[in-house]
DNA sequence: ATTTTTCACTAACAATTGTTAGTTTTGTTT
DNA sequence: AAACAAAACTAACAATTGTTAGTGAAAAAT
């Protein structure tokens, strides 16, 4: 064990996986080359192999990681007693906004290439989400219930904002019509005070 | 073995499209093979080619048909004197809606399999999309001018309003928990009625 | 009945795909 | 300086890709 263990590959392995995010979200996963990958970074497509299993684990880790993101932060709203219902629906859309303008080639990979996983990936990625859906459903109902959230089926709103916020895949490539807090402000006021009773 | 149904080669033409929008939303453009296409359609692969120049091509007429449809409903709103800003915002929502709902395969590749058509398609596509994006602005413009909407920015409202139908491809897959008018009503609830002053 | 057109077939092509094997270079540890 | 591991390289593989050429059969037109 001579090495500090994985320090230099972890930097390397990170590079190529930000790398592939990049050019799975442009080109998308099936016409990405590993000889278009390894361009980019540098190298020829069989020295890829000293640091990745496969093209496909690059998939899964970028997926999977936005996924437990999304979750992690999920999950700290729900816990957090001091938000009304309609406060927790608001900071979980400002999460999934800043997500898709600072992380748009993960997250865009993770809504556009994930079919690409092989099984038994893509069924857990796909059960994670069915998952994750009901749990932003309960927070809607909850706030229904205790009265700061009109009346409205909780599933076609918890697809509704989801989707939403994909816009933000065309503001990035004309960023200079509006900024990113005003583009956030806008979009908050049209889909979350919204739904206020 | 002859041919199969076809009086008219319009028809034959027809269902290969078909058969392709299909295929290309299920495993994207490239991945989708004419092989894989042959098969859907019941032929060799080498006998498409009696009716359609390319691959490419497939991609191109199924984009360019949506993108016409929703130009031409566009045009024929924006004629109509007799709607209000709203009203008019709405029943292109509603448009919106029941195409991503009756057309899924059509509407979901011209999202997202755009990207693959080869220059100079792919360009004036996009092009097309941001003329579109700016009519559509236009409408809340007016709107909010002659005070019926509320004041927003109309860029990031067409965004919000563009993107959030897309959740309708989920619904897709599990259609048990909400009919289609229910969600239609949700959604316009939701992203039009609370744009009302 | 004969010609013409339409359309499916088989066979094959050049290019590209992800990946492996084996070797050499690089940089660090002893 | 010697030894060792990490990571780059070249070369090649089997499979798959979109597409073309050429042939024969069925349908439509004459």
């Amino acid at each position: 064990m001579g090495r500090i263990s994985g320090r230099k590959n972890g930097n390397r392995r990170e590079m190529i996986t930000l790398a592939a995010a990049q050019l799975f979200r442009e080109k998308g996963f099936p016409s990405t080359g590993m000889r278009d990958l390894a361009g980019e970074v540098g190298v020829e497509a069989a020295s890829l192999y000293n640091h990745i299993r496969s093209k496909a684990e690059l998939l899964q880790e970028i997926c999977f990681r936005v996924a437990n993101d999304f979750n992690a932060q999920l999950m700290e709203v729900e816990a957090n007693e001091t938000l009304t219902g309609l406060e927790k629906l608001e900071a979980i859309v400002r999460f999934h906004i800043q997500m898709w303008i600072n992380r748009l080639d993960e997250v865009m990979v993770t809504n556009n290439e994930s079919k690409y996983m092989e099984e038994p990936y893509n069924g857990t990625f796909l059960n994670e989400r069915r998952v994750y859906v009901r749990r932003l459903e309960q927070v809607i109902e909850d706030g229904m219930r205790k009265g700061n959230i009109k009346k409205v089926q909780p599933y076609a709103v918890v697809l509704t904002l989801m989707s939403a916020v994909r816009g933000i895949e065309f503001w990035h490539r004309t960023k200079k019509n509006i900024s990113a807090e005003e583009l956030e402000e806008n979009m908050v006021l049209h889909l979350v005070k919204g739904l206020k009773k």
